[in-house]
DNA sequence: ATTTAAAACGTAATATTTACGATTTACAAT
DNA sequence: ATTGTAAATCGTAAATATTACGTTTTAAAT
């Protein structure tokens, strides 16, 4: 997925195209790593000052209706993401200290033979957490 | 794991053999699924009325410490169930009304090949979400 | 330009988790 | 059995994350 594509897609499904949209896909698109609904409003109060929350929040919901990005959970805290590739599925390496990824090209639900009987599948889930280099530098050798 | 195994870990790693641990353990021996903190307390306050949340909260984190329950997060809380299968690494298939799970008894890193670049690995996921048979009945034929 | 439904504001409520001083209790040493 | 002590729990409050709602503003169609 690319800005354009984004864009293209709020205003396909007739959303409105205001400045905090369009402003809240870019910083998606710019970091293009996991972020936290306060640090998604840290970065729009940059040029938004008196931005809520309920705004930050109910356009986090409608992006992730819609495919402009995709959330998951990890110590206590829902993330975003831009939606990296296509339509592809993927999986991804996360880094847990500052939410930057790496895709993985192997998904297990191709390993599970047939389906399961008596439960009904919705979703699955594979990540895998650690540190990425730069984060373990910082760790290694605080700033000071 | 089994109750027996349980106690003994308590008592192996020096902690106070409490009547609540001891109940606590219980709970998640006969329920065996995921619950809630809050559901651990309603369990719990049958027996003991005037439990606290920092007693249900300190023994949770405790608990997953020596490993006597393992611990998950979807829906915005944190989960925990007793753990099962003696040491040997498994996933689930996870009920996400009720919490009760399936083991299985594939990993997906199996097939990662070698070690990822610039990545310490800390940890990894894999459940499947859905609903069991028993819950989807529910669903289908609501209580009135 | 006017209209209108959607979006955002400002703020409050809810839910979950964590924290802390005071009190009680399990366990060991006497 | 009694006593001493560190650990566990209580009661309550604070911190954190998320959701809700009436009012006002705004994008976009008429």
């Amino acid at each position: 997925m690319d800005l354009q594509g984004a864009l293209e897609i709020l205003k396909r499904n007739g959303y409105k195209y205001t400045g905090k949209r369009k402003r809240l896909v870019e910083v998606f698109y710019r970091e293009s790593r996991y972020l936290s609904a306060k640090e998604v409003l840290d970065y729009m109060q940059a040029d938004y000052p008196g931005l809520s929350f309920d705004t930050i929040y109910r356009n986090l919901a409608l992006f992730e209706d819609i495919g402009i990005v995709e959330a998951t959970e990890w110590q206590g805290e829902r993330r975003y993401r831009f939606c990296c590739g296509g339509d592809e599925h993927h999986h991804h390496l996360i880094c847990t200290f500052c939410g930057k990824t790496r895709t993985i090209h192997v998904c297990p639900m191709n390993a599970i033979l047939g389906k399961p009987e008596d439960f009904d599948i919705t979703g699955h889930k594979f990540e895998i957490y650690g540190t990425c280099s730069s984060c373990k530098t910082d760790v290694a050798v605080p700033k000071m």
